[in-house]
DNA sequence: CATGAATGAGATTTCATTCAT
DNA sequence: CATGAATGAAATCTCATTCAT
């Protein structure tokens, strides 16, 4: 009822996204449960309902957070870098980072990419698009300059932010099988200049016509 | 002693998958109800139950019988291709032309990593491997003859996964605001030779040493 | 629809009935399924409504056939016999032999007796008050001869029935901790015994009137 | 952490287990439903399911606290009273009081003997057998002192527990047909002189070997 | 007569949310 | 501000019964 913003007295909400963080991390989002959240955050049932509106508000507060931060720390990181390249490099480096960080976000951010229903898809695709804003308007400008290869800015982008979350989410889920990776190096060259060995000619070997897609079925 | 797959007689399970496909891209895995599935399949709930032995179940089904399809028609294309970077190219067209032929699908597939709690992510996360292992086999390869750089084969699987879900989603998902693609080429030529241009020398420009993760965080 | 009793050629019938009483004194009236009787029976879930209304039709008519059956033997033995204390011994072990041949039927028998429902309940009740009209028969013989003490037949009947009941159950059902009872002489003479007019002093040392009832409804 | 026991701060789990009582004695346990209960007892459904696990659970709950409460009653009548007889009268008399108080109580704890499925059993087995133990030991300690007969006192009291309750039983339930007995005098006298010891001749006139049991497994 | 695939009413149980304290 | 007992809508799954073959 009341704005639910202007209460942070006390540290009980950041106490509540942690904890909400741990919970939807271990069980998804509709596997948790308010009780469990909030005894892991110390806190009484009703209490979550005097910081945040609804447990989707919570989960998308949580999101949206934490992309934010993650958006913050690479903008001011970016400051003083030239060039697309050292810029997208150093991007992925600290994406990679954040989330190896925290196991937790990472299944929290991929746990919602369609899965979860309208309301919630179309709250935390903002966020979402938001923070890979960050990617392409480097690869834009990497295009611009000529540093990049003509590539659609946004699909070049929301390909290295696949690339990275798959990894990273296997990194870190998928514990036995998964070689762990501390060293984004090789992520970042992937991202950069491709599997293709260098010394050649090698302009990507693609048959251009051949799988276009003509048709998207239902719903066309 | 029915064992839940030898009734078959009539197209029944068919109708109930793909019923399925469309509810559950719609709304989620939580979001769905066997009422609205069967209802969409135009047979009755208990119906569901003489083909599927639960919720979970018919999900995992879905996901499994899916995937393996994929499999097999990346496996079948790939006879006769020599050539590691052919390989790959044929593989990520295929993947994505699949993709894009079922808008549903990428819903369902993305729904699922990590959010919807252990066992379904359990059954679903071997269909995946098993499918991720054809790209692994074929960046082996190529690392192997030399036509790919040293690179970590399975890490590789996963950007190239990651970069064709993530942009399959948003290139079938977001409708507006951004631009459709139909041609796979720049996504082919990301994973082969990534953003940078080639004229120059331009080994990767990475900063080995300054992100390294030391420790990650929780439960460490 | 038809009159469900002129079928009856095959022994199809008999197989249902046998099989009802397995899967019915395992788990339960509720608990027990049509398509286990069924299978039990070999065969299929359509027949058994070919020979019965409904699955409480074919409870019932297993209870009635048994104890109309039970009651045959005894009124059979009975002829010929002299005197109520012979009858009665007679009977109560014809009772409790017939008991131990089926432990099946034991359990259904005693997990009828007000907790399955009206409907059950009514119809099950005439059957059991048919059978213990026997009982009854030879206790008031046993009052007008003098043989027995003077005592209201029909409760006798019961408290007799119900103590060969609650012994055999036990007997049979609860295999550890109970000593297992061949022979039923013993419960034959707590019986009688407490029928038989006596030579010695010994009235019933009761207190009449201290716990007299009065008022009998509950939340009264 | 909430133990399902430690709530009970208002008069809440009692007015569940009343409304039980008398929904359970109507219908039967699978007959009746928790909504039902609820509405009874004037709760939301939600509500028994804080004070009680299951359905089950309030099932063995009601029929657990009521023979405790009912074998408490009757052991603290025991204090002061002398000889086995004197105490197997009382005990008696009150376990009739006690049944005609209750018509709901009779039928549920006769509902419940071996008809719900392996899972209610045992545990009210328990709770039974805990009573029953009251008139064993009775029976053992008359026994001991010769004031009764040789006889088995497990059997002895199964046969005095089934004597009353089916007494119990048709006089409460079966209201047309029977006559109300108020007076449990006869039945007292039934079961004393079946067990004490008699100065005359009349051994019971058994036929010992006759009916022994030789095979009790069914379908013999 | 016999079958068993199909049905859908209905039951238990969970859990987000409210509100009196 | 904080709490947690209470609620009831809603979801999964079962199973007696039917009926086309």
């Amino acid at each position: 009822m009341a704005d639910k913003g202007d209460i942070q007295e006390s540290g009980k909400r950041g106490m509540i996204l942690a904890a909400a963080l741990m919970i939807f991390s271990e069980k998804g989002f509709h596997g948790s449960t308010i009780e469990e959240i909030a005894e892991e955050a110390g806190v009484g049932k009703g209490t979550v309902y005097l910081y945040f509106e609804s447990k989707t508000d919570l989960f998308v507060s949580l999101v949206e957070e934490r992309l934010r931060e993650l958006k913050e720390i690479v903008v001011k990181h970016l400051e003083g870098l030239e060039g697309a390249g050292e810029k997208l490099t150093e991007s992925i480096k600290l994406h990679w980072k954040f989330f190896n960080q925290s196991k937790e976000f990472v299944r929290v951010i991929l746990s919602d990419l369609g899965g979860l229903g309208k309301e919630l898809d179309e709250r935390t695709r903002d966020a979402r698009v938001r923070f890979i804003e960050v990617f392409e308007s480097i690869i834009k400008e990497g295009t611009e300059t000529g540093e990049f290869k003509e590539i659609q800015p946004r699909m070049a982008a929301y390909a290295i932010e696949g690339a990275i979350s798959f990894v990273a989410f296997e990194n870190l889920i998928n514990s036995q099988g998964f070689p762990s990776i501390s060293d984004p190096s090789q992520l970042v060259d992937f991202c950069l200049n491709g599997l293709c060995r260098r010394e050649g000619k090698g302009e990507a070997r693609c048959f251009p016509d051949k799988y276009k897609i003509e048709s998207s079925e239902s719903e066309g």
